[in-house]
DNA sequence: TGGGTCATGTAATAGGTTACATGATTGC
DNA sequence: GCAATCATGTAACCTATTACATGACCCA
């Protein structure tokens, strides 16, 4: 009866589905900024995902758009789930996660750090550190806009499960981030005080790097394919 | 000088300088295996990536073929770095890091576990806190297979330092996670001694959800888009 | 002589971001 | 009337994985 055509649905279709069993009559706008605002710390999708994908969860009646506009907005698609999402929500939920492939560009460049001056390696940890700062203060800013719903609500227990994570694993590398900084600072000063071979280290002032610049931000597209 | 058609190599091809600069004379054979065994808990590289990467790269002049062969073994093309792949490498790790766009399944799934059952939050939980013991046991052999190198070598310290916060983030969520097993668990034992509605959920014995296919791994393509 | 691993490579496809285009509505 | 934001959508890329093809070498 449900082994049609459909089905292989990607993981934006899940997260769509997800956020209309949380709360109906959403559109593609509202579910982008809810998930910004509750799961922004740890997902994201872009509008190049959600609309095609709310196009597709329609086709295949898993969605179907409602007229309700709860505010007086107009010229705007809303969604509810449909039975059939539910239970697509339902056994995608049940599946093992997948491990995202790991590829954690700070690590990346710390372990390869040697190559270039102790400031660059300085400069990336503290960084770091003032984005889990941020992150901190972000997660925080969550916890404290929960607790005013019903009490009842079944999700608030895993809402706070993933709040707690997040928080767990950034206060973890935050205080990494300041052991490492301290280590790394007390190694540049003791080096600063034994004699040192003149090498290619040039002892800038700054130690924060500059912008980068990488195909993405559209203009400077040096890049051309050099053959064929 | 240096401002030739060049430039906007993506991270693999940095991946690659860096392995080189670290050891001369790779194939890419052994900079995939030497990717997965020292910074595989944090990167990951395919082949079908690799390869391209390393045309590329000895094209525009950043590595060079060369000829040592350190075992007996033919019939593969093994790379060193210029002079221009140093600094190439080096401009690169003193730009600031990207944060990769946060997409981490098993909250997500976490997040919206109240659509179903508690046994499918526990399982993934139980899941998660296994793959970290595994992680930590991982990250284990590779800190236990540093130290007997020159201890002059200018990596260590980076080595060191990426090894210990894999180790405190690994170890933060392996904590968080039994915590909340132990509370959800206790949860569920709480709910089955006051009366229940007869719902949806149906308590199944195994709490280990089944296997995921998602167009990956190849057999099994039912997706055959239905439209269009 | 045959299995395992070494080794290189490509085609199909998935999955996603960015930049751009376009226009309506709201509030001042 | 204008700026900000609401709102939808698409085309051009990029990045990466997977599956497959191909074959050499090692060793028992």
């Amino acid at each position: 009866m449900y082994l049609l055509g459909m089905s292989n649905l990607n993981p934006t279709s899940y997260t769509i589905l997800g956020g209309l069993s949380v709360q109906p009559d959403l559109s593609g706008y509202d579910i982008r900024k809810g998930i910004q605002q509750s799961i922004g710390y740890f997902w994201a999708e872009s509008y190049g995902q959600i609309y095609p994908a709310l196009k597709r969860l329609a086709r295949e009646g898993l969605i179907a758009p409602s007229k309700a506009s709860p505010n007086g907005r107009k010229r705007r698609q809303t969604y509810v789930l449909t039975d059939a999402g539910r239970a697509a929500l339902r056994q995608w939920l049940a599946l093992p996660f997948h491990n995202e492939t790991p590829r954690n560009e700070f690590l990346l460049k710390l372990f390869f750090a040697g190559v270039a001056s102790p400031d660059v390696a300085i400069a990336h940890i503290q960084d770091l550190n003032e984005r889990n700062r941020r992150w901190l203060v972000t997660i925080k800013t969550i916890e404290a806009s929960i607790p005013p719903e019903q009490p009842s609500n079944p999700h608030l227990p895993y809402w706070m499960l993933t709040l707690s994570l997040g928080k767990a694993m950034t206060s973890a590398a935050l205080e990494w981030g300041e052991k490492a900084l301290a280590a790394l600072n007390a190694r540049e000063a003791s080096a600063a005080g034994s004699p040192q071979l003149p090498t290619t280290r040039t002892r800038k002032t700054s130690t924060s790097p500059r912008k980068q610049t990488r195909g993405k931000r559209g203009s400077m597209r040096s890049e051309r394919k050099v053959s064929k």
